[in-house]
DNA sequence: ATTATCTATAGATCTATAGATAATGC
DNA sequence: ATTATCTATAGATCTATAGATAATGC
């Protein structure tokens, strides 16, 4: 699609209104996957407006502070995710199944969008530091974790044990792998963003969250 | 213990050779909390200079770059952390003996460490872009880790599996709570350095551990 | 004489702003 | 008229170096 058109995209570009301007959204993906692969302080804004083709001063046309480009694109991730992890957890089924659709889900969302667990992992170590807002919103999803993990206690479907605990393992289990790429991908052999390496991680991490739980087999 | 003598230890220094000169040992450690906390881009050698009582140009009569210090600083927790695992492995006992003793050193080196775990994960996300030689020690402790997980598994001790894909999450259980230490504290709510908590999180890894690898209990 | 510190500074880079430019969209 | 881009630049900060200083350790 869109052939048709010459694809003029990465032309050097000059002053005065574009025909084709840059969109925030594509601005925002750059930004993403910048701050993911450097982290905040490492990524400059120089180097994000040269990923998106234009100037450092055009890219704080679109975003007036750092701090803002690095919110919103967190907070891409961040909705994206909870979409994806709502729907799952709130479709048909028994618990157990809810669950494992769950954290496929998660795992293909993360196969699917290679810089998310890194930038979340990110700011999970940098511990809010830069972050109030965002540091509550990193909270709460893992007190949706505890949430979901005391339902399955109650039920009697998980044996009972610190939900809290618990909670920070599955978390270092979910994104462990994605969010250390490089070191995944000497580990395993392979391309981790591969369709193959994909479902086979996803197949593990039901695997290994399995037993973490505890899940009768 | 020595508060017979002043401690003029946080006076400010003077140009001269000085009686009481700051230590390496003492650099390294303000420069693990700097690392640990702010990363490597985050930390600014003027920031550790500080930290440590003396000035930017005095910390770099010590250390010839930046990346020297990083690496020494990363370096030390590898090799501590090394010799406490090796310790506990190749001590007396059967196989899960030993296991349960590395992953109790682990965790108690992070509980008396607090920098170490975050400092650890900070190199794993960055995938060694900063590092080579760094990385490659990254790899060694992740395959040192497969190949215990094998030795298990062939012993019949633990049932048989990917090793490579279960390591990565053996690694999530063991550094998640202390790699983000300020949402570990928010989640548990407690200092996740007082004494009781840093036991309580040790024998919950064990338990976790001991799912997650499908030791029979 | 050695050496751990300091002051001062070079040169690079980083965030952010000011103001010009020129095509777009109304 | 609006607006997405550019050039140019201010001011802060960062890594690293040069060279002075003065107490230590021999």
């Amino acid at each position: 699609m869109s052939g048709v058109l010459p694809m003029n995209a990465d032309l050097p570009r000059r002053p005065g209104r574009p025909a084709r301007p840059v969109t925030r959204e594509h601005l925002l993906k750059v930004a993403r996957e910048a701050f993911s692969q450097l982290g905040y302080a490492g990524a400059s804004m120089g180097d994000i407006a040269g990923r998106a083709g234009i100037r450092k001063s055009s890219l704080f046309h679109h975003f007036a502070t750092k701090d803002d480009l690095y919110r919103e694109a967190l907070s891409s991730v961040v909705v994206d995710l909870g979409v994806i992890v709502g729907e799952a957890l709130n479709g048909e089924g028994a618990y157990l199944e809810r669950l494992d659709r769950s954290i496929l889900a998660t795992q293909r969302y993360f196969g699917a969008h290679p810089v998310a667990a890194r930038l979340l992992m990110r700011e999970f170590v940098d511990g809010g530091a830069a972050l109030t807002a965002a540091g509550d919103v990193v909270i709460a999803v893992l007190e949706n974790t505890v949430a979901i993990l005391e339902t399955g206690m109650s039920q009697g479907v998980l044996p009972k044990t610190d939900a809290r605990q618990l909670a920070i393992s599955v978390l270092g289990v979910q994104f462990q792998f994605y969010s250390i790429p490089e070191v995944s991908a000497r580990l395993v052999s392979a391309d981790v963003f591969a369709p193959e390496a994909i479902e086979r991680r996803a197949l593990a991490v039901v695997e290994h969250l399995h037993r973490l739980l505890g899940v009768k087999s």
